[in-house]
RNA sequence: GGAGCAGUAGUUAAGACGGUUAUAACGCUGGCCUGUCACGCCAGAGGCCGAGGGUUCGAGUCCCUUCUGCUCCGCCA
C-alpha cells in the first residue's frame, strides 16, 4: 500500500549498485557469523550475511554482518586492499555480501562487550555483492517499534531479526527434541489425513469442496484423534505426529486457525504411564531448548480443586493467592447479596490495602468482562476494616472471614458472589490480573501442573442436554459408569491436562476401547444409534475388531513454544501466521476464486462477488 | 455477534479551545571523516493526517459511516 513512497527512499542508488553483483563463484562459506571468537586468532575465513550495520568513516569502512547465527564485524581497510575498500562505499542495509579476510583480535580498547563476537573482526581481503536490497520498510533488529501489521506484510523480513529468528530455531529444537524422545521410546511417526471428514460436533472445520463429488466436502482436520485411535485398533501400539490442526474459529493472542499439535498414542497403557512418558517428553524439550533440568513427576491437582482454589481448570501456580468459598461463614450476612446467592469466593490479596480507588475501580471494570455484577472488597487496616460492606457484616462473620482467609493489617480482599460460572472465572481471572498488576508474578520460574478427573460431561443450556466435555470417546473414571445416565454432572472422565505457568500445553484421555462402552457413551450423549452410525461408524465398526485399551496426549506446540521464548503473541512463533480476521497481509489470502474455479466445484456464490 | 485500544513523512511518535507554510527523532540522499560499533558532524529531500460523508468561513482536530491491526467476551469437544 505504500509501495510506492518505500520506492523513493533509495531505489535509483540500489538499481545502480546492482551493475556490481557477483555470482559466488568457488567461494565457500567456512564459519557464521555467531561463531568467530578469540580461538580463530589469524584464521581466514569466508563469511556470507547481510549488512546489520555499517559504519563508513570514510578511511575505514566497520560493517555488521549478520547471518541467522549472529553478528560479525568486518573492516574494510584501504591498506589491506584499496580496491575492496573503495568499491564497499555503496554497502546499504540488508545488502548481501560474501567476504574473505582474516581474524584478528580488537585493538587495545576497542572491544565490544555487548556482542558475542566482540573481542575479534575480521579484516576484509576481497568481498563480493551477492545482492542489494530495498531500504527495508523497518529496522531489522530487535527493538522494534514497527506496528504488527507491517511486520506482517513483510514477514520475511521481520523473521531476519534475532529476536524472531531464534524464536524459530527454539520452535525447531522442541519439536526435533520431541522427535528423538520419541522415537527411543519406539513411537512411530504415521501421517494423519488432512482431507478428512466433517464431523459436526466441537469446533466448526474448515470445508474443502470436493471436484470429483460436486456438492460434498472434505473437511481439515482439527485433530488426527480418530485416525490415531484407528492406529491403535491396526496395533502400531505407539505413534505420534507432529501434526497441523485446523480450527475456524475466532483467533485469540494464543489461538491460530491453523496450529502444530505434537499428537501422541499408546496402546496397552493405563493414564499414569502417558503422564510419565509427557513428563519426560517435557524434560527432554526443556533441556534441548534451554538447557534446564526439570524433576517429574509434576505435581497432580483435581479438576474440582483447581476450580474451587483458582476458579479455572488450568491453575498459574506460580503463586498463591488461593481463592477460598466463605459461602457459609456469610450466609447469614445482613448483606444481601451475600446471604442470597449460591456461592460467595474471596481471595486475600497481600499488600493489597494501597490500592487507590482508582485501581479498584478498574478491577471491577475487568471482572465485569466475565459477567460480573460488581466487585466487593475490605481493606484490612489497623484501626478498621475499610470496605463499602464492613457494616452489614457482624463480629461473627469477621472473625470467620479472618481465620478462613488468614488476613492480615495490608491485606484487601475481594469477593465475588453469585452463580459459579460467574464467580470462579471472575475471580478466577482477576486473581491473575491483580497478581501481574502487582508484579507477584516470579519470572523465569517453570511451574508444570497435571489437571486430573476432569467432569465427563458439561450441560449444554441452549440445546438441553450433555456434552462430552473433552471428546465422546474419553473414557469414564472406573465406577462412574453408572452416572452417566444417572447422574451425568458427577461422572468423571479418565482426562488430564498438562498446564504450565497457567497455560493448558496439552491434554489427553484413556479412550474408550470397547463398542458396548462407546454405545453407552452416545446413549448417556442423547445421541441414536442412526446418528451415532452416521458421524462415527467407522470407528464403533473398528472398536469391534479387538481394539487394546489406549490412551494419549497432544501438545500445544505453538503454546509450548511461546512460554520457552517468553514471546507473548502466538504469531511470534509462528512463521507466517494469520491476523485477527485470519487473513494473511504478505499473501493476503483468502482470496476470491475465478468463476471457472468455482464452476468446476459446482459451487456458486449467494452473494455476486466478482473475482478477478 | 459484542466491548475496548490504535491508525499523522519510509518508521515511531507529538500536534492546547477548530485558525498562517503539519513538528521531532530515527531512516533515506549528498558532502566531510582511519577505530567505530544504534559512529559522528554539515546540508537536503520526503505528507491523500486510514477511507468516505457531514458540520463550519475554515477540520489532522468535532459528528456519522466504513476499512485495517491489536486485546478481550462469546466461541474454541
Amino acid at each position: 500500500m505504500t509501495e510506492h513512497n518505500l520506492d523513493t527512499q533509495n531505489l535509483d542508488l540500489q538499481k545502480e549498485h546492482q551493475q556490481y553483483i557477483e555470482g559466488l563463484g568457488d567461494w565457500t562459506r567456512t564459519h557464521s557469523c555467531g561463531a568467530l571468537g578469540a580461538g580463530d586468532l589469524k584464521a581466514e575465513v569466508c563469511l556470507m550475511g547481510w549488512v546489520q550495520f555499517r559504519r563508513d568513516h570514510g578511511g575505514l569502512i566497520f560493517v555488521d554482518l549478520r547471518d541467522r547465527e549472529g553478528l560479525t564485524q568486518i573492516m574494510f581497510s584501504p591498506e589491506v586492499n584499496t580496491e575492496a575498500h573503495e568499491r564497499a562505499h555503496i554497502l546499504r542495509t540488508e545488502y548481501v555480501l560474501a567476504i574473505r579476510g582474516y581474524v584478528r583480535e580488537r585493538p587495545e580498547g576497542m572491544l565490544n562487550p555487548k556482542m558475542k563476537t566482540g573481542a575479534i573482526e575480521v579484516v576484509v581481503r576481497e568481498w563480493k555483492l551477492l545482492n542489494t536490497s530495498k531500504t527495508p520498510p523497518f529496522a531489522v533488529e530487535d527493538r522494534i517499534e514497527a506496528a504488527e501489521n507491517l511486520r506482517l506484510e513483510y514477514r520475511y523480513l521481520d523473521l531476519r531479526r534475532p529476536q524472531m529468528t531464534a524464536n524459530i530455531i527454539t520452535r525447531h529444537k522442541a519439536a526435533q527434541a520431541a522427535r528423538t524422545y520419541l522415537d527411543e521410546l519406539d513411537f512411530l511417526e504415521i501421517e494423519t489425513p488432512f482431507l478428512t471428514r466433517s464431523t459436526p460436533e466441537g469446533a466448526r472445520d474448515f470445508l474443502v469442496p470436493s471436484r470429483l463429488n460436486p456438492g460434498d466436502f472434505y473437511a481439515l482436520p482439527q485433530s488426527p484423534q480418530l485416525f490415531k485411535q484407528l492406529l491403535m485398533v491396526s496395533g502400531f501400539e505407539r505413534y505420534y505426529q507432529i501434526a497441523r490442526c485446523f480450527r475456524d474459529e475466532d483467533l485469540r493472542a494464543d489461538r491460530q486457525p491453523e496450529f502444530t499439535q505434537i499428537d501422541i498414542e499408546m496402546s496397552f497403557v493405563d493414564e499414569n504411564a502417558v503422564m510419565a512418558m509427557a513428563e519426560g517428553l517435557m524434560a527432554r524439550v526443556f533441556e534441548k531448548t534451554l538447557g534446564l533440568k526439570l524433576n517429574p513427576p509434576f505435581p497432580r491437582m483435581t479438576y474440582d480443586q483447581a476450580m474451587l482454589e483458582y476458579g479455572v481448570d488450568r491453575p498459574d501456580t506460580r503463586f498463591a493467592m488461593k481463592l477460598k468459598d466463605v459461602t457459609d461463614i456469610v450466609r447469614g450476612s445482613e448483606f444481601k447479596l451475600f446471604s442470597s446467592v449460591p456461592l460467595v469466593k474471596a481471595m486475600r490479596v497481600p499488600g493489597g490495602e494501597k490500592l487507590s480507588r482508582k485501581e479498584i475501580d478498574d478491577f471491577t471494570d475487568f471482572v465485569k468482562i466475565y459477567g460480573a455484577q460488581g466487585l466487593a472488597w475490605i481493606k484490612i487496616r489497623p484501626d478498621e476494616w475499610q470496605s463499602p460492606i464492613a457494616k452489614f457484616l457482624s463480629n461473627k462473620e469477621r472473625e470467620g472471614l479472618k481465620a478462613a482467609l488468614d488476613l492480615e493489617v495490608g491485606d484487601i480482599v475481594f469477593f465475588q458472589a453469585g452463580p459459579p460460572e460467574i464467580v470462579n472465572p471472575a475471580l478466577g481471572n482477576l486473581r491473575l490480573r491483580v497478581a501481574q498488576d502487582l508484579g507477584l508474578i516470579p519470572e523465569d520460574q517453570f511451574n508444570f501442573v497435571w489437571v486430573t478427573d476432569f467432569p465427563l460431561f458439561e450441560y449444554d443450556p441452549e440445546a438441553k442436554r450433555y456434552a462430552a466435555c473433552h471428546h465422546p470417546f474419553t473414557a469414564p473414571k472406573p465406577g462412574d459408569e453408572d452416572k452417566m445416565l444417572s447422574d451425568p454432572a458427577a461422572a468423571k472422565a479418565r482426562a488430564y491436562d498438562l498446564v504450565l505457568n497457567g497455560s493448558e500445553i496439552g491434554g489427553g484421555s484413556i479412550r474408550i476401547h470397547s463398542s458396548e462402552a462407546q454405545s453407552h457413551m452416545f446413549n448417556a450423549l442423547a445421541l441414536s444409534r442412526e446418528e451415532a452410525e452416521n458421524k462415527f461408524g467407522f470407528l464403533l465398526r473398528a472398536l469391534e475388531f479387538g481394539a487394546p485399551p489406549h490412551g494419549g496426549i497432544a501438545f500445544g506446540l505453538d503454546r509450548l513454544t511461546m512460554l520457552l521464548t517468553g514471546a507473548t503473541s502466538i504469531r511470534d512463533v509462528i512463521a507466517f501466521p494469520k491476523t485477527q480476521k485470519a487473513s494473511c497481509l504478505m499473501t493476503e489470502a483468502p482470496n476470491a476464486v475465478s468463476a471457472v474455479q468455482l464452476r468446476e466445484l459446482g459451487l456458486r456464490l449467494r452473494e455476486k462477488i466478482q473475482a478477478e
